[in-house]
DNA sequence: AATGAATGAGGGTTCATTCAT
DNA sequence: TATGAATGAACCCTCATTCAT
């Protein structure tokens, strides 16, 4: 029987290890049916382990939310792009390009989904925190976008805000082993963000063969 | 105390308006805390009534969750734009500003989230095969467009899915009473989703203040 | 099958009722076996209803113990002789029979033990803070009848401890429907309180046959 | 760090060591939460351990119990004053206070409390039975001092109920450190318990400063 | 139609106990 | 001897659902 899904390695690391696998197979199950529909006996099944034991590396079902939530911004955030040599518009299309292969990929720890009383307000607001670094970050390149004459004119929030829904969408619909590569996904919604928000005269924006810009 | 959201009226037509103020209250409440997170006495509360109450009106939370999955699927259905003398690119632009304005107006039963437990298999066939009626809708206006020339080739599905992440994230972030308008919002999306569709050389396409397509 | 004890009655009384079969049969439960060593499945099979039907009465086994020590604490204090005509070492005897009596009796909320990890502070204080009510009525009889000459001079509190010792444990030893009745008992413990604290000279203090003072 | 609270000597004591210091830890434990509300992981962090590696000096939680009561019964039964040359009173008065100072001293075993379904009934047998073995003693006693006219007529066994609460009831007030002594203490509960019991015209008992016999 | 009362089922959490190291 | 890891059993508590009124 296949445990901690074969996380398992050398001795002072194994603890990590089992947290990571833990985190992503609660991200998996949260995903599916929510924090409150996410019985802790799913995620320890899903381990190949017992219930209880799930209580050696959280406190709490709220906490491993939180720990969850923490690790998926921290992937979020990794994954902003920070080279200042490229415009505003090329750094939104690389970073949401490379968040949504992230999203998607093996190790992925996103959920998208926050109900709201699944945390409490300490904790919620802590993440909201660390969520809105990386809003921020797009909003940002937006602005630069903006001022370089690259992105339409009007609330770059709003602009961010279109952005992310069809980013976050994703794992909602992608079904990995399929037709479409991550990397086509990630390339395709990227070049639609952009395309989105570009302004006009802005030449043809890269895309993926999803939806090939270059017809 | 307000009962019922005083959407009370004359005798015959009395269980139909508590039925829709039910959904309209249940699927608030989904929306906000997920169908397992949502406790029955919470949307009797909100509607100023006691649970037990509840069951004159449904058969039980599943079945209300799939009376509001249908109605919002009716909704959304109920928003496609049919004009065959307009091209493929702009019926759907007026179906997802509409579509959009439906969500988060005031009379919405969008629910976004289906959480896999939550349906029965029966049930659950029966909603995704209208929700499919609905995207096979813009699936449809995205190969006229193609046709057209005005819309990029590629995966028509991916281009709707793209769309729809665009469109359902907005539940996620609008607040109503704030700055921005529900047309505003509902133009802008639109507006969004269909620039970042569109052949090069399309014209302009129309927009809200939100994101000035004509800066 | 009895249930609620058969402390059941008309309307409106009917919860009030019930409350205070549940904190009898709690207090119950609890002398015998602790609190962490009571289940709730027990207190509920002792009233002959199912274990959530408790929580139509209390929030939850804390606020139950907490209930039960404050009706405890009540209890104690309706036995306090008020009487100023008499002398402190009367009064002091009259109140402690009047409360084994109490204790001892079919209608007894009395608890003795309070487990250290039992109740959050807050409860815990108010419960300690009304405990220390009674325990100064005592302290102001025994200050009076040392005034008085009356009772040995040394520490009031040492002298009210060693009172509410021999009265306490009464609950671990005395059983219903033995050879002795509750008010021999009761005046038998009081006798012997009292006698230990009398100073010389006082004459012969009532007991009870038990202990008889006027062999 | 301590462990084992420094109780540790040289090869053949030392199982008997830990062992005194585990019962005493576990005394301490039982005594302030109760048995069901004392956690083995509380015991071994008090001894600085882990909980593990109790089970190499008990059976189990409830054999621990066990000793413990056992243990607090023999230091219970060692304080018996078998001085054949003394009066009953006098004998009880000198045990009594022996007792109370073994109770409160610093290697105390000593458990007031049973709930009841904490042993099973074997060895709950055997504790009950070794306590009457105590309990038998302290009524001979008294009907010895009732032979000699030196005690009050009366049940034997209620006079030392009422005795063995006011010393029991010490291990819920005392603390250690405080103003009153050990030896104040227990010379003073057995002056307290003496006079209680003694009949009229026996001359003054000794006490201490906290309950002055001869003031 | 409406609801207070009741409960079976289910989930989160603790803990005594075992085992491999 | 000592302990980190694991788990079955038991308990508190919530909630959808039913029923009598």
């Amino acid at each position: 029987m296949a445990r901690w899904n074969n996380a398992v390695a050398s001795a002072a690391e194994l603890k990590k290890l089992r947290e990571d696998a833990l985190y992503r197979e609660a991200a998996k199950a949260f995903r599916k049916n929510g924090y409150h529909g996410t019985a802790l006996e799913d995620i320890a099944e899903g381990l190949g382990i017992s219930k209880p034991t799930l209580y050696h590396y959280v406190k709490n079902k709220r906490d491993l939310l939180y720990q969850v939530h923490m690790a998926a911004v921290a992937q979020a955030i990794s994954t902003i792009c920070h080279d200042t040599s490229l415009n505003g518009l090329e750094r939104l299309r690389r970073t949401i390009s490379s968040y949504v292969q992230s999203m998607i990929g093996d190790g992925s720890y996103s959920i998208v989904i926050l109900e709201e009383k699944s945390l409490p307000p300490i904790q919620l607001t802590r993440v909201v925190h660390e969520r809105d670094k990386f809003e921020s970050a797009l909003v940002e390149m937006v602005l630069q976008g903006q001022a370089e004459g690259l992105i339409l004119p009007g609330e770059a929030r709003f602009a961010v805000f279109n952005a992310l829904g069809a980013v976050n969408w994703v794992t909602k619909w992608y079904r990995p082993g399929g037709q479409w590569t991550v990397e086509e996904v990630g390339e395709g919604i990227a070049g639609f963000v952009c395309r989105g928000l570009a302004a006009p005269g802005v030449g043809p924006i890269q895309g993926s063969r999803l939806l090939t810009p270059t017809a």
